[in-house]
DNA sequence: ATCAGTTGTCTATTGATCTAGACAACTATA
DNA sequence: TATAGTTGTCTAGATCAATAGACAACTGAT
């Protein structure tokens, strides 16, 4: 249950609680929270504790409360997203979302680090190409994004990114027709800096991470990249 | 960086991103933390803060204080678990951990929830065995485990997996020679309630949580599993 | 119109968290 | 042996988190 002198506000520890019963559907029948005041029973807490958790996902657009009449569930969306050989931002999730959209946040030329040289197979100290990335679904922040490309072959690609909102178009217009992902790391951790605004989090709140490498059809890779996905709205789906 | 007013106390935050750290490296040329006095100012908070959040990192016997001298790191683990059609708790960990071991927590016979026999291909309300697992490296516990096996075709699997201390052991004994991984999914929640005693988590930490569907060679689902791991000691790697 | 049930707001109190400062205790090194 | 730099401990006060209780404001149904 929820833990006393742990650090963690009680307040936060239930709404984190709710937003993942919210997500997992345990209120779908009525669309409504319980009463404050059955909430505050559940969790053994004062209502007002249990009123600074409900405000937490008001902010977040989550519930709603009216007065006289109970807290309303404005939105429930946990998107399950595809990791395979052909994993893109925006495919796989027919039906899920309305409107998906991608829009680059900065770009940069930087000299790859040993790590990212190594994952794209170049010398050390290689130029290369960062895109900082959002991904949106229906308006709502989703993954924030950074990739890397090699800058000697895919010269352009942040303008092109910046036309097509497609990682994919991008790389279609500088000649690749088709990728695959090698490999996918996952990891979590706590939401910090920049994400928390890019993606509107409540700080505290958990990032699903994907390191990822894509390579084209000859196996040679084209794209490392790290995004971070709200843990409270994706999920991932692994077909082995 | 760190954020106040958040539901989530200083000390806590600061902890989470030390640990981080730790485990990313950050520190390895020295072995040792930053004097408080350094961190604090790193943090922008007081000495005590800090010192708060490195006696939380010191309580998981990860940092070591001494006086006089500074703040030894004592442990530096994040294990990488490959995940693909062959994924089994004790492999591809070579090399990692020194040893691997897993114990049965409890068991029992239920009737399946509709998830779980859609996820087992059998009738809602038909009996399944669950088994709750606990995996151990190195003596220290890494995941913990929720399996569901149809109790038909594996009656007598709680004994098996007790003697044998492992799931593919205790299937090969009732007949299953090989399994495949159909499905993983993954996401990321709080850690609570017995998780949080049985991975000897701080309260607030996060787990990864994967949600799989094993079959045997014909394609006859025979476990669903949902497992959680201390996200700050293991990581994922798909392959694809 | 009344009433039960709900959310909204206020006051007061307690305990946890964070800051601030001072000094003791200890270690390694010059 | 000094000394600089470190962790350990103590006190005090400010702010945040949580509890407790009371009552207002509102809604829907009788």
């Amino acid at each position: 249950m929820i833990e006393r002198r742990s650090g963690v506000a009680l307040w936060r520890q239930i709404a984190d609680r709710m937003r993942l019963a919210i997500n997992n559907g345990d209120y779908d029948d009525t669309a409504m929270m319980p009463s404050e005041a059955t909430l505050a029973e559940k969790f053994g807490v004062n209502r007002h504790t249990v009123r600074s958790a409900l405000a937490a996902l008001a902010d977040e657009g989550m519930v709603r409360a009216v007065q006289g009449v109970g807290t309303l569930i404005e939105r429930r969306d946990r998107l399950t997203f595809p990791i395979s050989r052909r994993t893109r931002f925006s495919q796989g999730l027919g039906g899920q979302a309305r409107e998906l959209q991608s829009t680059l946040i900065e770009q940069a030329i930087e000299r790859a680090s040993p790590v990212i040289a190594t994952a794209l197979g170049i010398a050390a100290g290689t130029d290369c190409i960062r895109l900082d990335t959002l991904g949106i679904a229906d308006g709502k922040p989703i993954s924030s994004a950074t990739s890397y490309f090699p800058a000697a072959r895919f010269a352009g690609i942040g303008a092109a990114y910046q036309r097509t909102g497609s990682i994919t178009k991008a790389l279609g217009e500088l000649g690749v027709d088709d990728y695959v992902r090698r490999s996918t790391e996952i990891s979590a951790i706590h939401a910090e800096g920049a994400d928390v605004r890019l993606l509107k989090l409540s700080p505290g709140a958990i990032l699903l991470v994907t390191t990822a490498i894509n390579t084209d059809t000859d196996g040679t890779p084209i794209q490392f990249s790290r995004s971070r996905f709200a843990a409270d709205r994706v999920k991932f789906f692994v077909e082995t």
